[in-house]
RNA sequence: GGCUCCGUAGCUCAAUUGGCAGAGCAGUUGACUCUUAAUCAAUCGGUUGUAGGUUCGAGUCCUACCGGAGUCACCA
């Protein structure tokens, strides 16, 4: 064994030895639970008032971790908290075997250990409901103490903690001990696992159908970014972890299905930033025969729905803002949005050197060369993007910009696609998906020819996909969002680091690891 | 990758112009049969992220490295 105890560790593996000299099993294989923390304290609530007698017969076995212990010589409180909530034990030495009494008082028993107790419930005359324990034991030993906090119900019942576990690093490197420390923080993943339920309940109410797309890509595409690389040894094959689900979901539809979605994993080999995560949810559907409007009626139906399962209402408290998602979402043209923000009509400027010019004229400093779209998308970003607090759609991109989307009817240059913005974020992409296979063969090309040759963020061309366009594809509207993104809303938490359980960190090097390369 | 900030006990934090590395919590020992941040008394605890350098003297100043946060670039 490489773990080298420290001093607090030390303490709890000779207690260990303690309890096992007095042939405990500081391990056991087998818990007997009756009730959770919460059911027991439930119980007893709902009989008290009626026929407190009965409610002082009601037996149950609780588990969980220990909390606090607290001794006062021949009666001890511990507060042991499962899943559900806490509850605490009033242990008396004569209600119960006076030597497992002495296991508590000597303290042989710690914070952070798992325990089961039986016992009746009862109201202490400080008025916590407890369990009167008549047995006792310990059923899995805490050899590392957890970070310390203590906790205390204010009279309105929220709950003040004094100490804190906050060490941002140590919690994203600690998770488990994260969470057994800090309850929100498992509220937070808690609502996170309820958001992705809501997201399936609605598109599989849709009718849609859920489906898995591969993962390991022989040719990555459907977005402009650079894929990890990997290889299959027996294959001798290099494949692309995939950075989008687009081509393989609107083949499907060339298969006959209407409506497909799925909710998986995209690897992205990119920077890392409060919103950004080199493997990250996202969520796409495509269904046949509707265009971006129709596809806006879907997404605002969607949030609408997922809001309320989540938060109950229509209101997200996010930062400083109050965020609805009762209200018709904003639309506007992405022409007009920068118009607005910025005061530049990117049509008056068609070319990359003269819109550079028009944004220098603004006052602005852009790295020269940048593509035309490239430009475009700066001042989206820098000029739209912080100010969409509410829900709002941006309609109508420019063509070179957008590979996959047919164009508008009303000019030659736009296509039918919007992106989806809240909080200052944007949080989703869609398109009137293109399904003329000569078309998209031509954007292929025309994006090609944008990026230079040994750029990986230029997708190669997928031959196969256009093999299947050709088969004849249903006109459809597509859709892809960032899950964590709308995690993040839904939590109020500031970094998608806070919405995923194990966030990317370069790699710790454990002290034992450290010694053992010596 | 650039720039800025940060790294001190298990946790949360102090440490004056460069001058003996401290506190609360928890831990340990003792007291206590209704506590709940229990209380009271005593007590243990440090390679100040790592490696160098400057200095009579470095947690503090300098260099490099490791890790993290923020920001810019990148992410259509």
């Amino acid at each position: 064994m490489t773990w080298q105890p420290n001093r607090l560790e030390a303490e709890r593996l000779e207690k260990t030895r303690e309890l096992e000299a007095l042939d405990i099993d500081t391990f056991p294989a087998r818990v007997e639970r009756t009730h959770t923390a919460a059911q027991a304290v439930a119980m007893y609530e709902a009989l008290e008032p009626e026929d407190s007698e009965a409610a002082e017969a009601i037996e149950v076995t609780v588990a969980g971790r220990v909390r606090r212990v607290n001794i006062k010589g021949k009666i001890s409180f511990i507060h042991v908290e499962d899943e559900s909530g806490r509850v605490q034990l009033l242990l008396r030495v004569n209600d119960m075997d006076e030597d497992v009494y002495l296991l508590v008082r000597d303290k042989l028993i710690d914070t952070d250990d798992f325990v089961q107790a039986s016992g009746t419930m009862m109201r202490t005359k400080a008025g916590e409901v407890s369990v009167l324990v008549h047995e006792f034991k310990l059923i899995a030993k805490s050899l590392s103490p957890l970070p310390v906090i203590k906790q205390a119900k204010q009279d309105d019942g929220t709950v003040v903690e004094y100490g804190e576990f906050t060490d941002v690093e140590s919690r994203y490197r600690q998770r488990y001990a994260d969470l057994a420390v800090n309850r929100q923080v498992r509220e937070v993943f808690r609502k996170r696992s309820q958001m992705i339920a809501a997201l399936r309940r609605f598109f599989d109410g849709e009718g849609m159908l859920e489906v898995e797309t591969p993962i390991l890509q022989p040719i990555y595409g459907g977005a402009a970014a650079r894929p990890f690389v990997t290889h299959h040894n027996q294959l001798d094959q290099d494949l692309y972890l995939r950075i989008s689900f687009e081509l393989y979901l609107k083949r499907l539809l060339v298969g006959g299905y209407d409506a497909v979605y799925e909710i998986g994993r995209d690897f992205r080999n990119e920077g890392v930033s409060f919103k950004h995560n080199p493997e990250f949810t996202q969520l796409e559907f495509y269904k046949a025969y509707i265009d971006y409007t129709g596809v806006m009626d879907i997404v605002e139906r969607m949030l609408r729905y997922v809001v309320q399962q989540v938060t109950g209402g229509t209101v997200v408290e996010w930062q400083d803002h109050r965020i609805d998602f009762g209200p018709p979402f904003q639309r506007i043209r992405l022409r007009d949005a920068i118009e607005h923000g910025s005061g530049i009509d990117y049509m008056a400027y068609r070319d990359a050197q003269s819109l550079e010019g028009a944004i220098r004229g603004i006052g602005d400093k852009v790295e020269p060369g940048q593509t035309w779209g490239k430009l475009v998308d700066h001042l989206l970003s820098k000029y739209v993007e912080p100010k969409l607090i509410q829900p709002a759609f941006v309609l109508d991109y420019p063509r070179d910009i957008s590979p996959f989307a047919k164009r508008v009817t009303y000019d030659e240059f736009h296509v039918e696609r919007f992106e989806m913005f809240m909080g200052g974020m944007e949080m989703g992409n869609a398109f009137t998906e293109l399904n003329d296979p000569r078309d998209q063969e031509q954007r292929f090309l025309d994006m090609a020819s944008l990026y230079a040759s040994d750029d990986d963020e230029a997708a190669p061309l997928d031959e196969d996909y256009l093999r299947a366009m050709r088969y004849g594809m249903p006109p459809n509207g597509g859709f892809g969002m960032g899950v964590d993104r709308l995690a993040m809303l839904l939590t109020n938490q500031r970094s998608i680091r806070d919405v995923l359980l194990f966030p990317h960190l370069r790699t710790e090097i454990v002290k034992a690891q450290a010694e053992d390369a010596n």
